[in-house]
RNA sequence: GGUCCCGUCGUCUAGUGGCCUAGGAUAUCGGGCUCUCAUCCCGGCGACAGGGGUUCGAAUCCCCUCGGGACCGCCA
């Protein structure tokens, strides 16, 4: 039975790096049937807060890595003591200036990686450690021994810039007469100038992802992609990560995360979401717009948000650029990105066609093809005359969906408002 | 500085001795489609860090060099 375990230390909000080994832990768990826990390492008193663990909690959630059992490291405190109490009886730790320190003995270690492979460490390069701060409280390199080897834990999957950690664990579960679990190292991500990833390489957060208009799906198909691979795919449901993945699939080396790509990816999986999903997921970004409010959302009709999300989805990477476009639907003033002017006879042109739009029953795509086509021929004008015109006025852009398409899902009373405010200037 | 890990297109990667004049994806450039843009389709550019071996044959195995990273804390 496998069981692994997420350990992040509530010091800061989850940072990519780590929510990629918490979804390798969790893939792993969910493809093997086994266990996944969520175990906060809050020994550090001085720097753990209760808000770091609610954001690290929420980023979890919005990424859908749902576990099956959550501990807190200094809820554990009483059975780190007995631990620590045992070594120092059996000689293998001893206490000065009121530090307990665990003895390194002589000879080596090797870690038994599963990614990395056998890796030898002589313990002349391994210095007597604290276990126990004169303070009391624990240090991590034990209690995560402690805590692995009493909840059982069967594989330790982990950045690999614990590997050189690695000997020293496997020293203390020595000396607790306990068995080691298995190791993968995971290979880092790093920053563009490839050094550790960190804030000044802009983005770190999870949850700035996420308002920054990335779905979560995408997240978790770029991060399963940053080292595991399976043959050419790219695009991964959810389901189709926990049904592929393998650590026999995980390379070793480093990987550079790479915005462009996951913007590339949303844009896949926002061409994959239901639509009537990307909706709900959307709302927020258009209310907080300050054009639209609640109400005028409610009031503008599922239907027509709905295939508004599908015809503008092809057109953009996040929902931030969805629900800039989505604006027009709404009986607000659009931002026009370029002056149109008109000449007389095209004011006459559109002034026709806003007749004959204005008294349109219905507003599909075809019936908008319809009317359209009817007024310029009866004005002896080509689409072309006027297609830029009518799009820049009732979008604000020069590039969008299919004319037809897009009048119809704006909708014939805002649109012809539009055209005659239009032809009035 | 010591120890350890890593090194295929700019980036993510496939590749486990012959299927590799190195495949895919992204980015970028060009073409097609379109009222426009995007999607989509087609095509171009672009990499085995370097040097020695081993072998009939090496991106793949070995050694050295170089480069990058991590750790060396009473942080995790």
């Amino acid at each position: 039975m496998v069981k692994v375990r997420f350990a992040p230390s509530p010091t800061g909000y989850l940072h990519v790096g780590g929510a990629r080994t918490a979804l390798f832990n969790w893939l792993y768990a969910r493809n093997q049937g086994g266990t996944f826990v969520l175990r906060i390492e809050d020994t550090d008193q001085e720097r753990s807060t209760q808000e770091s663990i609610d954001q690290i909690v929420e980023a979890m959630t919005w990424l859908g890595l749902d576990w099956d059992e959550y501990y807190r490291q200094t809820d554990r405190t009483d059975v780190h003591l007995e631990a620590a109490k045992s070594l120092l009886e059996n000689g293998s730790a001893y206490e000065q200036d009121g530090a307990w320190w665990f003895k390194v003995p002589a000879g080596e270690t090797v870690v038994h990686d599963l990614l990395a492979g056998d890796v030898t460490f002589n313990h002349d390069q391994i210095k007597d450690f604290v276990i126990r701060r004169s303070d009391g409280t624990f240090v991590y390199n034990f209690v995560v021994v402690i805590d692995d080897a009493d909840m059982e834990i069967t594989h330790v999957i982990r950045g690999d810039d614990h590997l050189t950690n690695t000997p020293k664990q496997i020293m203390l579960y020595r000396a607790l007469g306990r068995k080691p679990p298995k190791f993968a190292h995971l290979p880092m991500i790093l920053g563009p100038d490839r050094t550790r990833l960190s804030k000044r390489h802009g983005v770190t957060s999870v949850l700035e992802y996420r308002r920054r208009g990335f779905l979560p799906e995408a997240m978790v198909n770029f991060f399963a992609r940053l080292g595991w691979s399976h043959g050419d795919q790219e695009v991964f449901t959810r389901d189709e990560l926990v049904k592929l993945f393998s650590l026999k699939r995980t390379g070793s080396s480093a990987a550079i995360f790479d915005e462009e790509k996951l913007r590339w990816l949303n844009q896949q999986h926002m061409k994959l979401a239901d639509p009537s999903r990307l909706v709900d997921l959307v709302r927020p970004f258009v209310i907080e717009s300050g054009q639209v409010t609640e109400e005028m959302w409610n009031a503008a009709g599922d239907e027509r948000l709905t295939l508004s999300a599908e015809l503008l989805r092809h057109r953009c990477h996040t929902l931030i650029d969805l629900a800039s476009m989505m604006l027009v639907l709404f009986p607000v003033e659009i931002e026009v990105e370029d002056e149109i002017a008109l000449d007389d006879r095209q004011k006459e042109i559109i002034a026709s066609i806003c007749d004959g739009f204005s008294q349109a029953l219905s507003f599909s795509h075809s019936d908008v093809e319809r009317l359209l086509h009817a007024m310029l021929a009866e004005q002896g004008a080509k689409l072309k005359d006027v297609a830029h015109a009518i799009r820049v006025t009732t979008t604000g852009r020069a590039v969008g969906p299919g004319l037809y398409n897009i009048l119809s899902v704006i909708g014939s009373e805002i649109v012809v408002a539009r055209l005659r405010d239009l032809i009035r200037r």
